[in-house]
DNA sequence: GGCTACGTTCGA
DNA sequence: TCGAACGTAGCC
Protein backbone atom coordinates (compact mmCIF):
# COMPACT_ATOMS: atom_id res chain seq x y z
CA UNK A 1 0.00 0.00 0.00
CA UNK A 2 2.88 2.14 0.29
CA UNK A 3 2.99 2.64 -3.66
CA UNK A 4 -0.85 3.70 -3.39
CA UNK A 5 0.22 6.43 -0.68
CA UNK A 6 2.87 7.45 -3.07
CA UNK A 7 1.26 7.62 -6.19
CA UNK A 8 -1.90 9.87 -5.05
CA UNK A 9 -0.04 11.81 -2.05
CA UNK A 10 -0.86 15.25 -3.37
CA UNK A 11 -0.40 16.90 -0.18
CA UNK A 12 0.95 20.06 -0.33
CA UNK A 13 3.90 20.95 2.01
CA UNK A 14 2.06 22.31 4.62
CA UNK A 15 -0.97 20.78 4.52
CA UNK A 16 0.47 17.78 6.66
CA UNK A 17 2.21 17.03 9.75
CA UNK A 18 5.63 15.39 8.03
CA UNK A 19 5.02 12.28 9.75
CA UNK A 20 6.00 9.86 7.14
CA UNK A 21 9.04 11.32 6.87
CA UNK A 22 10.14 12.68 4.14
CA UNK A 23 10.73 16.29 3.20
CA UNK A 24 9.33 18.36 0.79
CA UNK A 25 11.83 20.95 -0.98
CA UNK A 26 8.89 22.31 -2.90
CA UNK A 27 7.63 25.81 -0.95
CA UNK A 28 4.65 27.30 -3.25
CA UNK A 29 5.37 30.88 -3.98
CA UNK A 30 2.06 32.62 -4.50
CA UNK A 31 2.20 34.55 -7.75
CA UNK A 32 5.54 32.77 -8.97
CA UNK A 33 4.45 28.96 -8.56
CA UNK A 34 1.11 29.03 -8.96
CA UNK A 35 0.92 30.66 -12.73
CA UNK A 36 3.27 27.85 -13.48
CA UNK A 37 0.83 25.66 -12.31
CA UNK A 38 -1.89 27.47 -14.11
CA UNK A 39 -0.17 26.93 -17.14
CA UNK A 40 0.15 23.63 -16.83
CA UNK A 41 -3.52 23.17 -17.13
CA UNK A 42 -4.74 25.84 -19.08
CA UNK A 43 -2.61 24.98 -22.01
CA UNK A 44 -3.34 21.54 -22.11
CA UNK A 45 -2.35 20.74 -25.84
CA UNK A 46 1.30 21.99 -24.49
CA UNK A 47 0.87 19.47 -21.98
CA UNK A 48 0.05 16.88 -24.44
CA UNK A 49 2.72 17.74 -26.54
CA UNK A 50 5.47 17.49 -23.87
CA UNK A 51 4.03 13.96 -22.59
CA UNK A 52 4.37 12.90 -26.47
CA UNK A 53 7.58 14.58 -26.98
CA UNK A 54 8.49 13.31 -23.62
CA UNK A 55 7.50 9.35 -24.50
CA UNK A 56 8.96 9.67 -27.14
CA UNK A 57 12.67 11.01 -26.30
CA UNK A 58 12.50 8.26 -24.03
CA UNK A 59 11.50 5.20 -26.61
CA UNK A 60 14.32 6.62 -28.76
CA UNK A 61 16.63 6.65 -25.50
CA UNK A 62 15.90 3.33 -24.35
CA UNK A 63 16.05 2.19 -28.18
CA UNK A 64 19.41 2.71 -28.64
CA UNK A 65 20.34 1.98 -25.29
CA UNK A 66 19.06 -1.32 -25.99
CA UNK A 67 21.47 -1.70 -28.90
CA UNK A 68 24.43 -0.54 -26.65
CA UNK A 69 26.17 -2.80 -24.46
CA UNK A 70 24.36 -2.26 -21.41
CA UNK A 71 20.87 -2.28 -22.02
CA UNK A 72 17.91 -1.05 -19.61
CA UNK A 73 16.33 -3.62 -17.74
CA UNK A 74 12.80 -3.32 -17.74
CA UNK A 75 11.96 -2.15 -14.44
CA UNK A 76 14.71 0.62 -14.70
CA UNK A 77 12.87 1.81 -17.85
CA UNK A 78 9.82 1.85 -16.35
CA UNK A 79 10.84 3.77 -13.43
CA UNK A 80 12.25 6.69 -15.48
CA UNK A 81 8.86 6.87 -17.66
CA UNK A 82 6.73 6.77 -14.71
CA UNK A 83 8.44 10.02 -13.42
CA UNK A 84 6.12 12.61 -13.36
CA UNK A 85 6.46 15.27 -15.63
CA UNK A 86 6.10 18.45 -13.69
CA UNK A 87 8.40 19.33 -10.81
CA UNK A 88 5.70 19.66 -8.24
CA UNK A 89 4.34 16.20 -9.40
CA UNK A 90 7.97 14.83 -8.89
CA UNK A 91 6.81 15.19 -5.17
CA UNK A 92 3.52 13.97 -5.65
CA UNK A 93 3.74 11.46 -8.73
CA UNK A 94 0.62 12.88 -10.31
CA UNK A 95 0.42 16.27 -12.19
CA UNK A 96 0.08 19.36 -10.23
CA UNK A 97 -3.37 19.08 -10.15
CA UNK A 98 -5.30 17.23 -11.66
CA UNK A 99 -6.22 18.80 -15.33
CA UNK A 100 -8.60 16.41 -17.24
CA UNK A 101 -6.67 17.14 -21.00
CA UNK A 102 -8.38 14.32 -22.13
CA UNK A 103 -11.40 15.94 -21.59
CA UNK A 104 -9.55 19.73 -22.20
CA UNK A 105 -7.87 18.38 -25.88
CA UNK A 106 -11.02 16.26 -26.45
CA UNK A 107 -10.20 12.64 -26.13
CA UNK A 108 -12.81 10.81 -25.05
CA UNK A 109 -12.34 9.67 -21.71
CA UNK A 110 -12.56 5.85 -20.62
CA UNK A 111 -15.16 4.53 -19.00
CA UNK A 112 -14.49 4.72 -15.21
CA UNK A 113 -16.89 3.81 -12.10
CA UNK A 114 -17.25 6.91 -11.18
CA UNK A 115 -20.76 6.63 -11.83
CA UNK A 116 -23.48 6.24 -14.21
CA UNK A 117 -26.86 7.15 -15.54
CA UNK A 118 -27.98 6.93 -11.82
CA UNK A 119 -26.55 6.55 -8.88
CA UNK A 120 -29.92 6.30 -6.88
CA UNK A 121 -28.24 9.14 -4.64
CA UNK A 122 -30.79 11.44 -3.50
CA UNK A 123 -31.31 15.23 -1.63
CA UNK A 124 -28.56 16.44 -4.30
CA UNK A 125 -29.74 17.68 -7.65
CA UNK A 126 -27.70 16.18 -10.08
CA UNK A 127 -29.08 17.11 -13.63
CA UNK A 128 -26.37 15.56 -15.08
CA UNK A 129 -23.52 12.62 -14.50
CA UNK A 130 -20.07 13.45 -13.41
CA UNK A 131 -18.76 13.29 -16.31
CA UNK A 132 -20.95 15.80 -18.17
CA UNK A 133 -18.43 18.32 -18.31
CA UNK A 134 -17.39 15.98 -20.94
CA UNK A 135 -20.12 17.23 -22.83
CA UNK A 136 -19.39 20.00 -25.27
CA UNK A 137 -20.74 22.58 -23.45
CA UNK A 138 -18.38 22.81 -20.63
CA UNK A 139 -15.25 22.31 -22.64
CA UNK A 140 -15.30 26.08 -23.95
CA UNK A 141 -15.46 27.64 -20.78
CA UNK A 142 -12.95 25.19 -19.11
CA UNK A 143 -10.83 25.45 -21.72
CA UNK A 144 -10.72 29.33 -22.71
CA UNK A 145 -11.64 30.98 -19.62
CA UNK A 146 -9.29 33.69 -19.18
CA UNK A 147 -7.50 32.87 -15.07
CA UNK A 148 -9.16 35.75 -13.54
CA UNK A 149 -7.92 36.30 -9.87
CA UNK A 150 -11.44 34.85 -8.95
CA UNK A 151 -12.48 32.34 -11.48
CA UNK A 152 -8.91 30.60 -11.32
CA UNK A 153 -10.97 27.44 -10.24
CA UNK A 154 -13.52 27.36 -13.23
CA UNK A 155 -11.24 25.45 -15.21
CA UNK A 156 -10.85 23.10 -12.73
CA UNK A 157 -14.32 22.72 -11.31
CA UNK A 158 -15.29 19.95 -13.30
CA UNK A 159 -12.55 18.17 -13.22
CA UNK A 160 -12.49 18.50 -9.55
CA UNK A 161 -15.95 17.01 -9.66
CA UNK A 162 -14.75 14.46 -11.38
CA UNK A 163 -15.94 10.85 -9.58
CA UNK A 164 -18.20 13.04 -7.27
CA UNK A 165 -21.99 13.36 -7.71
CA UNK A 166 -22.10 16.94 -7.88
CA UNK A 167 -22.18 19.23 -11.17
CA UNK A 168 -18.81 21.34 -11.91
CA UNK A 169 -21.16 24.13 -11.24
CA UNK A 170 -21.64 22.63 -7.78
CA UNK A 171 -18.71 21.57 -7.19
CA UNK A 172 -16.67 24.72 -7.63
CA UNK A 173 -19.67 26.13 -5.17
CA UNK A 174 -18.38 24.15 -2.30
CA UNK A 175 -14.59 23.84 -3.02
CA UNK A 176 -14.62 27.94 -3.15
CA UNK A 177 -16.92 28.07 -0.16
CA UNK A 178 -18.18 31.10 0.75
CA UNK A 179 -17.95 33.22 3.52
CA UNK A 180 -21.21 33.48 4.14
CA UNK A 181 -20.93 29.43 4.81
CA UNK A 182 -21.17 29.21 8.55
CA UNK A 183 -17.86 27.56 9.84
CA UNK A 184 -19.57 24.90 11.01
CA UNK A 185 -21.08 24.40 7.39
CA UNK A 186 -18.00 25.32 5.72
CA UNK A 187 -16.44 21.69 7.55
CA UNK A 188 -18.75 19.86 5.96
CA UNK A 189 -20.11 21.11 2.77
CA UNK A 190 -17.15 23.47 1.39
CA UNK A 191 -13.68 22.19 3.00
CA UNK A 192 -12.68 20.30 5.26
CA UNK A 193 -11.51 20.57 9.29
CA UNK A 194 -8.07 20.68 9.54
CA UNK A 195 -7.00 22.11 6.55
CA UNK A 196 -5.26 25.10 5.42
CA UNK A 197 -8.33 27.77 3.62
CA UNK A 198 -8.14 28.13 0.06
CA UNK A 199 -7.65 31.79 0.11
CA UNK A 200 -4.01 31.08 2.28
CA UNK A 201 -2.80 28.96 -0.46
CA UNK A 202 -3.02 28.98 -4.06
CA UNK A 203 -3.78 25.57 -4.58
CA UNK A 204 -6.19 23.98 -7.09
CA UNK A 205 -8.99 22.40 -4.84
CA UNK A 206 -8.50 19.06 -6.04
CA UNK A 207 -5.15 18.99 -4.72
CA UNK A 208 -6.80 19.91 -1.25
CA UNK A 209 -9.45 17.93 -1.40
CA UNK A 210 -7.13 15.09 -2.17
CA UNK A 211 -4.67 16.25 0.74
CA UNK A 212 -7.44 15.98 3.14
CA UNK A 213 -8.37 12.38 1.86
CA UNK A 214 -5.09 10.98 1.85
CA UNK A 215 -4.72 12.33 5.29
CA UNK A 216 -7.86 11.47 6.51
CA UNK A 217 -8.44 8.25 4.81
CA UNK A 218 -5.00 7.42 4.82
CA UNK A 219 -4.44 7.32 9.15
CA UNK A 220 -6.42 4.42 9.20
CA UNK A 221 -5.18 2.38 6.50
CA UNK A 222 -7.57 3.50 3.63
CA UNK A 223 -6.00 5.42 1.29
CA UNK A 224 -8.24 8.05 -0.98
CA UNK A 225 -7.91 6.26 -3.77
CA UNK A 226 -9.44 3.06 -2.14
CA UNK A 227 -12.04 4.80 -0.53
CA UNK A 228 -12.93 6.23 -3.84
CA UNK A 229 -12.68 3.57 -5.90
CA UNK A 230 -15.29 1.50 -3.53
CA UNK A 231 -17.30 4.93 -3.63
CA UNK A 232 -17.12 4.91 -7.16
CA UNK A 233 -17.85 1.07 -7.45
CA UNK A 234 -20.38 1.44 -4.81
CA UNK A 235 -22.06 3.82 -7.61
CA UNK A 236 -21.88 1.76 -10.73
CA UNK A 237 -22.83 -1.36 -8.85
CA UNK A 238 -26.09 0.33 -7.71
CA UNK A 239 -26.58 1.14 -11.56
CA UNK A 240 -25.65 -1.73 -12.94
CA UNK A 241 -27.88 -4.33 -10.86
CA UNK A 242 -30.78 -1.63 -10.52
CA UNK A 243 -30.62 -2.62 -6.46
CA UNK A 244 -30.78 0.10 -4.14
CA UNK A 245 -27.97 0.79 -2.52
CA UNK A 246 -27.09 4.36 -0.86
CA UNK A 247 -23.84 5.74 -1.67
CA UNK A 248 -23.18 6.30 2.48
CA UNK A 249 -20.36 5.22 3.99
CA UNK A 250 -22.17 2.71 5.45
CA UNK A 251 -22.35 0.72 2.63
CA UNK A 252 -18.78 1.57 1.72
CA UNK A 253 -18.29 -1.87 3.73
CA UNK A 254 -19.96 -3.59 1.39
CA UNK A 255 -18.64 -5.65 -1.09
CA UNK A 256 -15.09 -4.00 -2.57
CA UNK A 257 -15.86 -5.59 -6.05
CA UNK A 258 -18.75 -2.88 -6.19
CA UNK A 259 -21.70 -5.34 -5.70
CA UNK A 260 -23.75 -4.30 -2.91
CA UNK A 261 -25.01 -6.82 -0.62
CA UNK A 262 -28.13 -8.44 -2.99
CA UNK A 263 -25.89 -8.42 -5.88
CA UNK A 264 -23.05 -9.99 -3.79
CA UNK A 265 -25.32 -12.64 -2.66
CA UNK A 266 -25.95 -13.76 -5.87
CA UNK A 267 -22.52 -15.60 -5.87
CA UNK A 268 -20.34 -16.13 -9.04
CA UNK A 269 -22.15 -14.12 -11.29
CA UNK A 270 -21.54 -10.84 -9.57
CA UNK A 271 -18.02 -11.77 -9.11
CA UNK A 272 -17.22 -12.28 -12.60
CA UNK A 273 -18.08 -8.92 -13.13
CA UNK A 274 -15.08 -6.92 -14.81
CA UNK A 275 -14.14 -4.01 -12.65
CA UNK A 276 -13.37 -0.36 -14.09
CA UNK A 277 -10.89 1.86 -13.50
CA UNK A 278 -10.79 3.70 -10.51
CA UNK A 279 -10.29 7.01 -12.73
CA UNK A 280 -8.74 8.90 -9.78
CA UNK A 281 -5.81 7.27 -9.43
CA UNK A 282 -2.21 8.51 -11.02
CA UNK A 283 -2.46 5.77 -13.55
CA UNK A 284 -6.09 6.60 -14.46
CA UNK A 285 -5.16 10.21 -15.15
CA UNK A 286 -2.16 9.36 -17.68
CA UNK A 287 -3.75 10.06 -21.17
CA UNK A 288 -1.28 8.59 -23.35
CA UNK A 289 0.36 5.23 -23.97
CA UNK A 290 4.14 5.23 -23.10
CA UNK A 291 4.35 3.25 -26.01
CA UNK A 292 7.58 1.49 -24.64
CA UNK A 293 6.21 -0.99 -22.17
CA UNK A 294 5.22 -4.76 -22.60
CA UNK A 295 1.90 -4.06 -22.82
CA UNK A 296 2.56 -1.56 -25.21
CA UNK A 297 4.49 -3.08 -27.48
CA UNK A 298 2.56 -6.31 -27.04
CA UNK A 299 -1.05 -4.75 -27.47
CA UNK A 300 -1.48 -7.05 -30.05
CA UNK A 301 -1.83 -10.12 -28.42
CA UNK A 302 -1.46 -8.90 -24.81
CA UNK A 303 -4.64 -7.08 -24.83
CA UNK A 304 -3.46 -4.69 -22.25
CA UNK A 305 -3.96 -1.22 -21.16
CA UNK A 306 -0.53 0.48 -21.05
CA UNK A 307 1.15 -0.27 -17.94
CA UNK A 308 1.62 3.12 -16.77
CA UNK A 309 -1.96 3.38 -17.24
CA UNK A 310 -3.73 0.45 -15.84
CA UNK A 311 -5.36 1.87 -12.80
CA UNK A 312 -4.32 1.46 -9.34
CA UNK A 313 -7.14 -0.63 -7.87
CA UNK A 314 -7.17 -3.17 -10.58
CA UNK A 315 -3.83 -4.37 -9.94
CA UNK A 316 -4.53 -5.66 -6.71
CA UNK A 317 -6.46 -8.18 -6.00
CA UNK A 318 -10.38 -7.87 -6.35
CA UNK A 319 -11.19 -8.26 -2.76
CA UNK A 320 -8.41 -6.43 -1.07
CA UNK A 321 -10.00 -3.48 -0.72
CA UNK A 322 -12.47 -4.71 1.66
CA UNK A 323 -10.08 -6.22 3.70
CA UNK A 324 -9.83 -2.97 5.46
CA UNK A 325 -12.97 -1.43 6.85
CA UNK A 326 -13.57 2.44 6.15
CA UNK A 327 -13.03 4.10 9.32
CA UNK A 328 -15.27 6.63 10.85
CA UNK A 329 -12.58 8.96 9.61
CA UNK A 330 -12.71 7.90 6.28
CA UNK A 331 -16.38 8.22 6.75
CA UNK A 332 -16.41 11.75 8.16
CA UNK A 333 -13.95 12.53 4.82
CA UNK A 334 -16.53 11.37 2.35
CA UNK A 335 -19.32 12.94 4.11
CA UNK A 336 -18.45 16.12 1.75
CA UNK A 337 -19.40 13.86 -1.30
CA UNK A 338 -22.78 13.21 -0.37
C1' DG B 1 -19.06 -6.12 -35.23
C1' DG B 2 -14.86 -3.81 -33.76
C1' DC B 3 -12.10 -2.11 -30.12
C1' DT B 4 -10.32 -1.71 -25.51
C1' DA B 5 -9.02 -3.71 -21.58
C1' DC B 6 -10.04 -6.90 -17.27
C1' DG B 7 -9.62 -11.57 -15.65
C1' DT B 8 -7.62 -15.95 -16.04
C1' DT B 9 -4.33 -19.33 -17.37
C1' DC B 10 0.11 -20.97 -18.12
C1' DG B 11 4.96 -21.08 -18.83
C1' DA B 12 9.54 -19.30 -17.53
C1' DT C 1 6.30 -14.86 -8.66
C1' DC C 2 5.97 -12.44 -12.78
C1' DG C 3 4.78 -11.62 -17.36
C1' DA C 4 2.83 -13.10 -21.82
C1' DA C 5 -1.08 -14.89 -24.10
C1' DC C 6 -5.77 -15.68 -24.45
C1' DG C 7 -10.90 -15.39 -23.54
C1' DT C 8 -14.28 -12.32 -23.27
C1' DA C 9 -16.92 -8.50 -20.89
C1' DG C 10 -18.16 -3.91 -21.75
C1' DC C 11 -18.67 -0.13 -24.64
C1' DC C 12 -19.27 2.19 -28.98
Amino acid sequence: MANMSSSVCMETPHAHGHAHGHTHNYNPTPGRDFPLQIDSCVNPVLDYSAQMERYRSFATFYKNSTAAAAPFPQTAKIARIATPLFPSARLSAMPPWPCDNAMLWGRKPAAVNVNGPHTHRTGMSRAEPVNMHMSGKHIPQDSALPMGADNFLSPLAAEQCRGLPVTGADCMNRLKCPPSVPPGEADRGGTFGGMPPLGGLSLPPGVIVMTTLHSGAGSSGVTMSDSAFQIANVAADCQHSGSSCSGSPAALNGNANGSCSSASSNGSGAAKRKRKRCGVCAPCRRLINCGVCSSCRNRKTGHQICKFRKCEELKKKPGSTMERAPSAGAADTFRWFF
